[in-house]
DNA sequence: GCAGATAAGTCAACATGACTGTCCCAATTT
DNA sequence: AAATTGGGACAGTCATGTTGACTTATCTGC
C-alpha cells in the first residue's frame, strides 16, 4: 500500500476534480457516448502502468488477470476463476501452466471435492502481484482523490449498472 | 436512438441503484480494489454486447474502435486515429485495409495538408456503427439510468482522473 | 529551390491470447 | 454401475498487437 490507511489521505482534494456534469438530459447520445469514451480511456489508462513490470518478467495481462483474482480469493477453484475470467479451460491453461512453472501459483488438491485444484499464489506470486496492485492503486488512489468520496460512489453505481443482473452476484462476492 | 430524448426518461427510476456507498476512508485497499474490479467487469460487459454483431460481419473488436471514432470525428487523420488508439500504424493499417475493403470506410486527400488521409465512413459504414453504438447504448443507458444523474457526474470524473493528465486534452477533444 | 522532416503505406517476421474440437483421467453423484 | 463433473492435454486456427526497414508523396525551413 502506497496510501495511508487514514482520513486524512481522503480530504487531501478539497475541492474535488470538475468535470462537466450530467445534464438532466443526460440520456442523449453526446452523453453516453462520452460515458463509452472515459470509459475506454480510464480503463487502458489503469492498466497500462503495469504492462511495464509484466513485460520485464515475460508475462502478459492474462497473467496479471489470473495473479489478481488469485490474490483475491486465495484457494478459488480453477473453474470459479474460468467463470471469473470468461475464457475458456484451454486458454486458462496455458497461463496457468506458465504461472506454475515459474513458482509464481501453487495448487492443492479440494477438501471437499478431490477433483478440484486450489489456486494460491507463492510467496514470490504474492510479492509480484503486490507490485502489479500497487501500479493499479496509484492510478485508482489518484482518480479517487481528484474526484472524491461522492463521485466514487456514483463511479461504483455505474459500473455495478452496466453489469448484467445475473452476473452481479458473482462481482458483488468478491467483496469479502 | 433507442432512448427518447427527453427529461421523462431520465426519472424513469426514481430510485438510483443501491451500492454501498464509498466509505471515508475510501482510499483503502479494499475500496480501491472493488474500482478495480467494477472497471474491468464493467468494461467488458458493456463491450461484449457488440460482439455477436461484429462477428456475424467476420470483423472484430478492432474495427469497431475505429469505426466507433470515425463515427465520432468524421474526417479526422490516419494519424490522429493512430493516437487515439494507442497502436502502430502496422496494426491500424491492417485494420483500415479491411475496413476500405468492405466499402465500410473511405479515405479522402486532406485539404490542408495534400499528406493526409482523412477517414469518414460510407452509408454502410455508419449504418453498421450504429448498429453497434445501439448495442453500447443500451447497456450505458440502462447504467445511466439505474444509478442517477448524479451518479453519472460522479463516474465521468472518476475516469476522467484515471487518464494522466497529459492525454486529457484528447479525450475532451472529443466531446463536440 | 533544396534538404530534411512528416504522413502514410507496405513487407516480413513474430508474440500473445483468445478460440474450437477432441480425448482422457479421476472423483463425485445418481 | 452409470452418468456427470473438474481438470488437463494435444492440435490447429484466428485476431490483434509488436518491431524494423523501406518507399512515396508532401510540406516546411533555411
Amino acid at each position: 500500500m502506497t496510501v495511508p490507511i487514514s482520513a486524512t489521505a481522503a480530504q487531501a482534494h478539497v475541492s474535488p476534480l470538475k468535470v462537466t456534469p450530467a445534464s438532466p438530459l443526460f440520456l442523449r447520445e453526446d452523453e453516453i457516448r462520452r460515458g463509452i469514451e472515459l470509459l475506454y480511456f480510464g480503463y487502458t489508462s489503469m492498466i497500462r502502468g503495469a504492462d511495464a513490470i509484466l513485460e520485464a518478467q515475460g508475462l502478459g495481462r492474462a497473467h496479471h488477470r489470473s495473479l489478481y483474482f488469485i490474490a483475491r480469493r486465495p484457494g478459488l477453484s480453477v473453474g470459479e476463476l474460468i467463470s471469473l475470467l470468461g475464457i475458456t479451460k484451454q486458454s486458462l491453461g496455458r497461463v496457468l501452466n506458465d504461472l506454475g512453472h515459474r513458482e509464481l501459483v501453487e495448487q492443492r488438491v479440494g477438501v471437499a471435492d478431490r477433483r478440484q485444484r486450489l489456486l494460491t499464489l507463492t510467496a514470490s506470486g504474492a510479492a509480484l502481484e503486490a507490485r502489479l496492485f500497487t501500479e493499479l492503486e496509484r492510478s485508482m488512489a489518484r482518480a479517487y482523490g481528484e474526484a472524491g468520496q461522492q463521485a466514487v460512489t456514483g463511479f461504483w453505481a455505474v459500473l455495478m449498472g452496466l453489469v448484467p443482473p445475473a452476473d452481479r452476484p458473482q462481482v458483488e462476492a468478491l467483496q469479502s
